[in-house]
DNA sequence: GTCCAGGAAGGAT
DNA sequence: ATCCTTCATGGA
């Protein structure tokens, strides 16, 4: 199918696949990716406001549009952003434009982000497309051209809580595989017999830290922003650390702790990482 | 080869 | 409570 997003405005499929929040997209051509997502496949293609899906109609309206987070609206948000008068957070906010916070699967981004500690945003993707292709479910989709593709689903909890860790040690996941297997446990324990969407942000962090090895208050916070919305949520990793020593003076700022402190630092990571912000002196480094 | 990555655990202070 | 070391592996 094909949709118009002229009023939707902040999408940009670039930006979104290279933001660090979601590690199955895979790059296919000129702004077009494949993404995987529950057990869908997508093939998505951006030319200026309009969108190539390969998905039909109806799977777009009971999947896809909420996947893409299409019922929030951003424009609110980066005004609000715009009204801290802060530089730093207007020039993040202007070069991330187009950045959503994607509603992933919770148990997905769980694994995802205790596999991400001390690793590089390839190799976090290569060790789940590894897990995927062992312990996922294998299946077919439709490209855009409507060709059929092969693909394989992230495995369910209870196939990763019955892993072995020699096992998932071939996925390159390292020291990580005994967390990775006492979180599908947990999940399966505790979390499905929770609405865990349900749980507040103050509620369901400390829980998610103290209960799961491998999850710390950076991951726990990745956790809460990626897999359960909690748009407050305020991931600070390496390089929002950056930001508040070199920008900031080492005092944290307001809007890291506002209601959309989560989509701010999405942006602002975004920002801090690009070539637009590290820019090379022209003529130096030759 | 060598460096470091969207950190966290475990122990020492 | 706050510092210090160690952790397994691959991509650049």
């Amino acid at each position: 199918m094909i949709l118009d997003i002229k009023a939707i405005k902040h999408f940009d499929i670039n930006k979104i696949a290279d933001s660090g929040q979601a590690f199955r997209f895979k790059r296919l051509g000129d702004n077009y990716y494949s993404v995987i997502h529950s057990y869908r496949y997508l093939e998505i293609k951006q030319v200026d406001s309009r969108l190539y899906l390969s998905c039909n109609n109806e799977e777009y309206y009971s999947a896809w549009r909420n996947y893409f987070d299409f019922g929030t609206n951003y424009d609110a948000i980066q005004s609000l952003g715009n009204s801290f008068n802060d530089r730093f957070l207007d020039d993040s906010i202007e070069y991330g434009k187009g950045i959503r916070i994607l509603r992933q699967d919770f148990f997905e981004i769980l694994i995802s982000f205790i596999i991400s500690q001390r690793k590089s945003i390839p190799a976090i993707k290569s060790s789940i497309e590894k897990i995927c292709e062992k312990y996922g479910f294998f299946k077919l989709g439709k490209s855009l051209d409507g060709k059929t593709v092969s693909y394989y689903t992230f495995p369910t909890p209870r196939i990763l809580s019955e892993a072995t860790v020699e096992d998932l040690k071939e996925c390159g996941v390292g020291y990580r595989a005994e967390y990775i297997i006492a979180a599908a446990k947990w999940w399966i324990k505790y979390a499905s017999n929770w609405d865990i969407s349900e749980i507040p942000y103050e509620t369901i962090c400390p829980i998610l830290i103290n209960d799961i090895k491998g999850v710390g208050i950076k991951v726990a916070n990745c956790v809460c922003l990626f897999g359960l919305h909690q748009l407050k949520a305020a991931p600070v990793d390496v390089w929002i650390q950056k930001i508040i020593t070199e920008e900031y003076e080492n005092v944290i700022p307001e809007w890291m702790d506002s209601p959309y402190a989560g989509v701010y630092q999405q942006y602002a990571f975004y920002y801090r990482r690009s070539d637009e912000y590290n820019k090379i002196p022209q003529g130096e480094n030759l």
